[in-house]
DNA sequence: TCATATATTTAGAATAAGTCTAAAGTGAGA
DNA sequence: TCTCACTTTAGACTTATTCTAAATATATGA
């Protein structure tokens, strides 16, 4: 890495990641990682597919995409996020934290820990919470 | 109601509750609601056909299930749950509660309110939680 | 290097949940 | 009884995602 090298910049980190975690970084997943990484979005396979589409001097199909994603959820680099029926979300960040759902815009906003700690009471004044919902994943005695 | 009639004894209370809620009751949606009404398994559109269709007289469509689901959710007799991709779960109880899904069974639980008020501590010890995503649904400030 | 094995990508077919359409059925009131 | 709005229906359609089977790329190692 070159000191006037700025647009490359941040390309080891997400190949690094990969490697960490035991995923081969090729290019088109490198670019959907890296995306991944900089959104805070929290985008659809199809969102990504037409976000880093035109940025890969390769060609993306949509089969890869979809790959990528689900080897990158079992490698542990990204997370699921589930808001609306029909369509699945992905985060890069992989810390526990929780989302708040825009009912007016669609957007999609990191919530960290800390926040919820006391959930039944007000998020602040930034949200008008409507609702929320907690779900546990886990196993049951006697289930 | 007759004394003697165990069978239909609670048909009313369904018929009573879509009416209050401004739903003609027909005959599917009365069975689709009793059915919801008396089950806790949260389930599919899929699996309220077929639990249902048998104990119909008259046939009863897929696209009934869909309208009538989504009419009893837009009235608010039940609600939508989302667990995994890809399919929608509905609920009955409209009361607001969390689920807890087994991820070894794959079933899904009711969680009272008053059990998630310290929700970074136990569950209790019949419950092994392996994680829990709180959803919040609203408004933000410049969103 | 070359050969070969293995992993990855790809286009397009297949699947599956859900919606839409247009026609047929139902039923409360005029 | 007629009518009109509402409901149900079968099947076509849409859309997200997965699968398949062939083509590419990458790694190994003789
Ligand atoms: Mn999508
Ligand atoms: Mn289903
Ligand atoms: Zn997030
Ligand atoms: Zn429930």
């Amino acid at each position: 890495m070159t000191a006037h090298n700025h647009i490359t910049e941040q390309i080891p980190s997400a190949e690094q990641l990969l490697l960490s975690r035991g995923v081969k970084p090729t290019p088109q997943r490198v670019v959907i990682a890296e995306y991944l990484l900089q959104t805070e979005s929290h985008p659809t396979a199809d969102e990504v597919l037409s976000a880093v589409a035109q940025a890969l001097p390769v060609s993306l199909s949509r089969a890869t995409v979809y790959n990528t994603l689900n080897t990158l959820k079992e490698a542990g680099v990204i997370k699921e996020v589930l808001t609306e029926p029909g369509r699945v979300r992905y985060d890069a960040n992989i810390s526990h934290h929780h989302h708040f759902v825009d009912v007016k815009t669609g957007k999609i906003v990191d919530i960290p820990l800390n926040k919820v700690e006391a959930i039944g009471k007000l998020l602040g004044d930034q949200y008008k919470v409507h609702g929320f919902q907690v779900l546990f994943y886990g196993e049951v005695e006697g289930g």
